[in-house]
RNA sequence: UCCUGGCUAGCUCAAUCGGCAGAGCGGGCGGCUGUUAACCGCUAGGUUCGAGGUUCGAGUCCUCGGCCAGGAGCCA
């Protein structure tokens, strides 16, 4: 029995007898001469079989093998720069073939570009094209260097509830649901609350899940069930908020573009931007940044986009405001120091400027808006009191909130970072619905 | 909720001024020893989103409705 690899090691198995395991992706004969293009999960790898190698019974199956056939292949690993796949450059000559299942006909996925609602439609099938492959192994590199950095940078891992009694901003439309005779409950927007809570006893914290927000925005940038990583530290303020989230994101970076190297190539992405994140990343304050686009706005000659960048002091920015923005920098930039209006109830005021407050966004470049926000949070008893209730919230389900500041309170800090937007920006791609492997928009919840 | 665009074969699309509804891919049959979404020949495949209207004649024009997209708003 020959050895069995997988397609993305091939290449330390030159000359060597092994076994695939997979499904043929696409099938090229030539007559006496047949390609197979094989996925096994880990890569494609083109399989090539002359009439005289097979048994001729089994050579005139392989010609006439049906897309997504599964199948087992053993043969001798070959250097070819001609052979296509990812990673590519290396074939398979078959030697034997085993035809595990041989797929049905009418399998609906070409090769080739598909319409949006159709690829979704089929995005249990979509997900096996080397497109949607690709980008989903980035979404993973993602998380795991996350993680990666997290823990042996003194976080743990402490994840929070979804099933959430109240709204933790109060402003954001959120999914309602029954539960048990406890009156409604609510699936999180975010887990920075119990964050909150879990700092104070352990210090540094991160949570990892999906949240969920029942806002109809249909944009390339929204999905109503995404995922959010969300660490939250104790005694950090916002310059120390600022250094956590240039280096993570430059080591998510940094280990995509080195660990994911055969995605990328597959997707056509242009890397040389990327290469350059790495700390520290460029901070204007959210003066500065309305300072930019009024000039922004007075150079604008075409009236219709004119309008789409018109800004006055106060506002919070659009995706337009993001795009000019992010465009004049290379690597992602803060925008820190936001009106204390349009942002939400627990952000510390700025000392002797209350209209603004210690938040900052992280803006990533090429069009792709704000991947990270966060803040320092306000940690006196009475401001917090004061600020729920000019929220109208409801002060009772903030008690155990509240508490926090009664006992040992300091200054905190923490931000959430959208796995989707950073994996769309990492691969270059138009939307976030392709960055999660079942989206959920407003306009779909099927498969 | 508003704005804009779209809906034609299983898929991706074309159809000039309102005048015989087409191509490529995918499927079937045949051919080919280096294909890269192979190529060549043959073949099957249609309620042109729905309803109504104008017209000798509607995929095309008009009215109403449906569905989808991505932009605004809202948000990460």
């Amino acid at each position: 029995m020959a050895t069995l690899i997988r397609v993305d090691q091939i290449a330390a198995y030159e000359g060597q007898e092994v076994t695939v395991r997979g499904w043929v992706y696409n099938r090229t004969d030539k007559g006496k001469l047949c390609f197979l293009l094989v996925r096994d999960g880990y890569g494609y790898v083109q399989c090539v079989a002359f009439k005289g190698d097979l048994p001729e019974e089994l050579f005139d199956r392989m010609v006439r093998l049906p897309q997504e056939s599964a199948v087992i292949v053993q043969g001798t690993v070959r250097k070819d720069g001609r052979a296509p796949g990812i990673p590519g450059g290396y074939e398979i000559s078959v030697r034997d073939l085993q035809i595990v299942h041989e797929a049905a006909l009418d399998y609906p996925m070409a090769l080739k570009e598909h319409g949006v609602d159709f690829a979704l439609d089929h995005r249990h099938l979509w997900i096996r094209m080397p497109s949607q492959w690709a980008v989903l192994r980035v979404r993973a590199k993602v998380i795991q260097a996350a993680r990666e950095w997290l823990n042996a940078n003194g976080f743990i891992n402490m994840d929070t509830p979804i099933l959430t009694p109240n709204a933790v901003e109060g402003t954001t439309t959120l999914f309602e649901t029954q539960y048990f005779d406890e009156g409604s409950a609510y699936l999180t927007q975010s887990g920075q609350l119990y964050n909150e809570a879990n700092i104070y006893a352990f210090g540094k914290v991160y949570c990892f899940g999906p949240t969920f927000r029942a806002e109809k925005s249909k944009t390339r940038r929204h999905l109503t069930e995404f995922w959010m990583l969300e660490p939250e530290m104790a005694f950090t303020d916002l310059d120390g908020l600022m250094e956590v989230e240039e280096q993570l994101i430059s080591h998510i970076v940094q280990t995509v573009l080195r660990e994911c190297q055969p995605e990328l190539k597959s997707l056509k992405r242009d890397t040389t931007r990327l290469e350059k994140v790495q700390p520290p990343f460029p901070r204007i304050s959210y003066d500065e940044a309305a300072e930019i686009l009024r000039q922004i706005y007075e150079q604008e000659s075409d009236p219709e986009r004119k309008e789409l960048l018109r800004f006055e002091w106060g506002m919070d920015f659009g995706s337009p405001h993001e795009t000019e923005l992010t465009n004049r920098f290379e690597k992602p930039v803060f925008v820190y120091g936001y009106p204390t209006a349009v942002k939400a109830f627990y952000m510390q005021p700025w000392p002797g400027r209350p209209e603004v407050c210690k938040s900052v966004d992280l803006l990533a470049p090429e069009g792709y808006g704000e991947i990270c926000g966060g803040s320092e949070r306000i940690y006196d008893y009475d401001l917090l009191l004061e600020r729920i209730r000019q929220h109208n919230l409801p002060q009772e389900a903030f008690k155990w909130y509240l508490d926090l500041r009664k006992y040992g309170s300091v200054p905190h800090a923490g931000f959430g970072m959208g796995v989707e937007r950073v994996t769309a920006w990492l691969c270059g791609i138009e939307h976030v619905r392709e960055a999660i492997p079942f989206p959920r928009t407003i306009k779909r919840v099927y498969p």
